[in-house]
DNA sequence: AATAATCTCCAAAGCGCTTTGAAAAGGTGA
DNA sequence: TCACCTTTTCAAAGCGCTTTGGAGATTATT
């Protein structure tokens, strides 16, 4: 097998074809004839033929690849439920043939990176991760005129672009709801941070719940972070130290339920029996093949759960559809969550449903 | 602003300049005055030119990429530790502006994807990841003759292939030591896949600790698997609740560690006064920004360490070095890990040193 | 002043593909 | 047989950049 790149000019001189006929042959056009499309397509596996990237993305101005800016978060890091998102979005890159262009940016700067990879023609389309509630990233995209898809929302006008995202207001009212339900009174919430579309919403859903119910939400038991897992530890200690501490402890992703967990193993308290947790769970494939997570195949935790890698999948089909009919209408989806009981949410502790002062029955265990 | 794209010629003609001249000026070559090229760069700003990708790279033959091949796991996952890596080497691509391509393949089909992505001309070199002992994609990549670094070793011959690694080997080798130095003799392995060279040196090392201290590894508490949470859990309730448990377990990553503490705590256990547990620590930024994993301080878990996001940039930066230097030779450098003491070791509990019946007072615990 | 050397700049030829407009080849009906 | 389609193939013109081989203009050398 000659090691020299073979070109379409080579492989059409090979054949006694011209450069035309070879391109159509292979391109699937119809104008040639299927005897002639079977032998120039047997003679460029035969001589190993690939066609150039970037001549193709310069005679058509179509690159086949999508781009994606991944933010650093607050500690410099790239957020980790970006990974399963990547299975998804990757998998249907690859059946359609689409490349996957990534980029860092700190946190702020995303527009310059967007612009760059968009308009030096390296991306046909662009994914839109983590939006804040008023992103500047999605007017500057529509007056690109590129196509884009969010994952998640804006806060104001979700009409005039797509996006795919979960209905976090009710998924966390529904959350803050079922630990009402079960007797809970006073629950912390320890959540994303609030800039980002996503976890104010989910705080609206966690406020709105409570104030239906007559309970106003406490501050000081409310947080707001980077979603990894020394803050749930950190945030699960200061809160089950403090003085008044919750029965309940709604988490917005895995990640800091798992520092939870430490902090809640660390203070000898076991859940549900002295406090109860409920987590978002985005079905991270590290972290949870199936939902066989203990021996019984019961999960583990008690969560809203929603796949973030079928979000992936959703979101690139929906570009790479975007791309291919220009003039489309925007396409929204709106999933829900579902409610998954595990083994970390029970009623209310006898002790503390009797009404005595709340809480005094956590510290007196340590 | 104008909306359509300005292109060199556009930019060539606005300024009264040829196409070379501009061109020349942009890019920094020396027979163009410096009041011409400062007169180009101020127009380029101000038509907000940009070069086209493709058009550069058809015309240089260099596509300003670097590929990445990464492996779906057996759960159809893609590793976590990947994000890590992703972020230290994008921002070295960053810096040199370089794109990065990502691409997923299953196990044993990277070959194709690799192939397909140089042959067309979209990279200019690739990162392999997780070699395994006798990996056929570097030999192919060599025959291919495109620029390539390999995260990880093979088994034989390195010195024909750039790679950074860990020193595996005697990671787990003082790993292992040090447990034995704290009493315990009977120490599980819980490993990650020993197809991947990585896993099978970290075998090795912990084989030759125990052999050199005359113990025999016992397949009974060796396990081999994806490095997940899950993973942890299972290996190490079989192990704990299994006949004669092991003092000490030793994890490949913190993930599965992390199922291992959930199994700790549901089995009533404590680290270290029960069981004492040692990981291999990659660093990675969602479980652990900076060491401060605890209130004191002190980081949690006793580990070897090593930072993957390090060895992501510095892998960027010696692939972006071999894409510039076409001839060189090949370089590698073997990191050694730091063992950091945390708080999950300890020495061996007393009634076990004893040498009553071994496990029976872990299991009469529960 | 004439020649050589140096600076600046340019026209034009690719890079490898797609695509337009047209021509040759083959098949039909009169 | 010829005129008229349809089918199959082709030559050539881009796409937007880099780069080669010169050509003017300017300055230095004899």
């Amino acid at each position: 097998m000659s090691r020299e790149t073979v070109n379409l000019r080579k492989l059409a001189e090979a054949l006694g074809l011209s450069q035309t006929t070879v391109s159509r042959a292979l391109n699937g056009f119809p104008e040639v004839s299927e005897v002639t499309r079977a032998r120039v397509i047997e003679a460029a596996r035969r001589l190993n033929y690939r066609p150039s990237a970037s001549a193709a993305s310069l005679a058509t101005g179509k690159a086949r690849a999508i781009g994606h800016v991944v933010t650093f978060g607050d500690h410099m890091m790239v957020n980790p439920h970006f990974t399963d998102f990547l299975a998804g979005a990757g998998e249907v890159y690859a059946r359609f043939g689409y490349e996957m262009l990534l980029r860092l940016a700190p946190a702020g700067g995303e527009e310059d990176v967007y612009r760059d990879m968009i308009s030096r023609g390296r991306v046909d389309g662009v994914v839109v991760h983590g939006p804040l509630t008023d992103d500047p990233r999605i007017p500057f995209l529509r007056s690109l005129g590129i196509p884009f898809v969010v994952h998640g929302r804006c806060g104001e006008d979700p009409a005039g672009y797509s996006w795919i995202d979960v209905n976090n207001r009710r998924a966390f009212m529904r959350a803050c709801d079922f630990l009402m339900d079960l007797g809970h009174r006073r629950i912390a919430l320890i959540n994303g941070i609030e800039r980002m579309n996503f976890a104010d919403r989910r705080r609206q859903g966690y406020e709105a719940a409570l104030m239906a119910r007559g309970i106003r939400p406490d501050p000081a038991i409310m947080f707001s972070e980077d979603m990894v897992e020394p803050y749930g530890y950190r945030a699960a200690m200061e809160v089950l130290t403090g003085r008044d501490p919750p029965s309940a402890l709604l988490v917005s992703s895995v990640l800091p339920a798992i520092g939870v967990m430490r902090a809640v193993a660390e203070l000898g308290l076991r859940a549900p029996a002295d406090v109860s947790i409920l987590v978002f769970d985005d079905c991270l494939s590290f972290l949870q093949p199936g939902s066989a997570a203990t021996p019984r195949g019961i999960p583990f935790f008690t969560a809203m759960r929603s796949s973030i890698r079928l979000a992936g999948r959703r979101i690139a089909e929906l570009l790479i559809e975007q791309i291919g009919t220009p003039g489309g209408e925007p396409k929204h989806e709106l999933w829900e969550a579902e409610l998954v009981v595990g083994h970390t949410t029970g009623p209310l502790p006898v002790t503390e449903a009797v009404g005595s002062v709340s809480g005094q029955s956590l510290k007196s265990r340590r």
